[in-house]
DNA sequence: CTTATTTGGTTTCTTAATGCAACCATTCTG
DNA sequence: CAGAATGGTTGCATTAAGAAACCAAATAAG
């Protein structure tokens, strides 16, 4: 059986699950923001199996999140680099660590910081337009007419 | 082969994915956020197996993010809440959502509003101590003694 | 109270995905 | 030019996913 698709199941989250919502997808990103651009270094870096990062390589450079670029002097070597799609994914994969870091405890010798200050990043938060901060109680699910969300199952 | 592990990588975006990081569970916990708490509702909802299903809700379970309360009047019938660790996950979907409906258009017909205003959210960014966004280019990854990051690959 | 239906699973079977190791052509290095 | 590194592909064994059938307990209907 195929897995089931998630591109057309009328939501954003299922949409971007689609195309980052396996286990690797997300770690060659966050991989790919410490700077890392070669396959050999994906691989040594993250202890994936060829086949498998050369598949998620693929299928990210499919979805535009990032691109091969041809870097050989004289024939073909690559280098993989984030989109700005890709990059605009910072927002989630900081929320996630930040998440773990707040309920499995800090099991990360890495730290990210401001690159002018050299402090800590604040909390990844939700913000309404006025800047205060929203829980999932603070918010509403709506349909386009602004009624109350009615879940079709 | 076992799926490789990801908790033991000294990664917490890894030990994140570890929990959530597969096809489903992020679902789960999205479908859980809109109300939806009994197993049959969750199946019809999202249009999963039943025996992946009851696989996912027992991870989560297991992981502190849902917990199992019985509320069958003369025995037992189940449902499946957040827990604060689960509910906390609220940016991760947040932000994926937002992601997604940026670079894939908007292909969900239910809004997120602030439950006062009825105003939509405001975009979801990482932000230095200050209040300044911050971009991938705007951070340094440190070690412990605030130096810069070294792959270990 | 009795029957039918719903709930919350488990089991079985088939297909897909993952991991590992071996292999290979091209490219860079010495 | 020789040897190593790069960026893959292929084959095989193991695991996960999906569909459907089945089932016991709990609830709803009559």
């Amino acid at each position: 059986m195929t897995r089931k698709r998630f591109d057309d199941m009328g939501c954003s989250v299922a949409c971007a699950l689609n195309e980052v919502g396996d286990w690797w997808s997300l770690l060659v990103v966050k991989q790919a923001m410490l700077g890392t651009r070669r396959f050999v270094d994906f691989q040594h870096s993250l202890g994936i199996a060829k086949n498998i990062l050369c598949n998620r390589l693929s299928r990210l450079v499919d979805n535009g999140v990032m691109v091969r670029v041809d870097v050989g002097e004289h024939g073909k070597r690559y280098e993989y680099r984030l989109t700005d799609k890709g990059r605009d994914l910072f927002t989630v994969v900081t929320a996630l660590r930040q998440w773990s870091e707040r309920w499995n405890g800090e099991k990360d010798a890495m730290q990210l910081v401001d690159g002018q200050s050299g402090e800590p990043l604040a909390p990844v938060v939700v913000n309404n337009q006025q800047g205060k901060v929203l829980t999932v109680r603070d918010v509403r699910f709506v349909d386009e007419d602004g009624k109350p969300w009615e879940d079709v199952g």
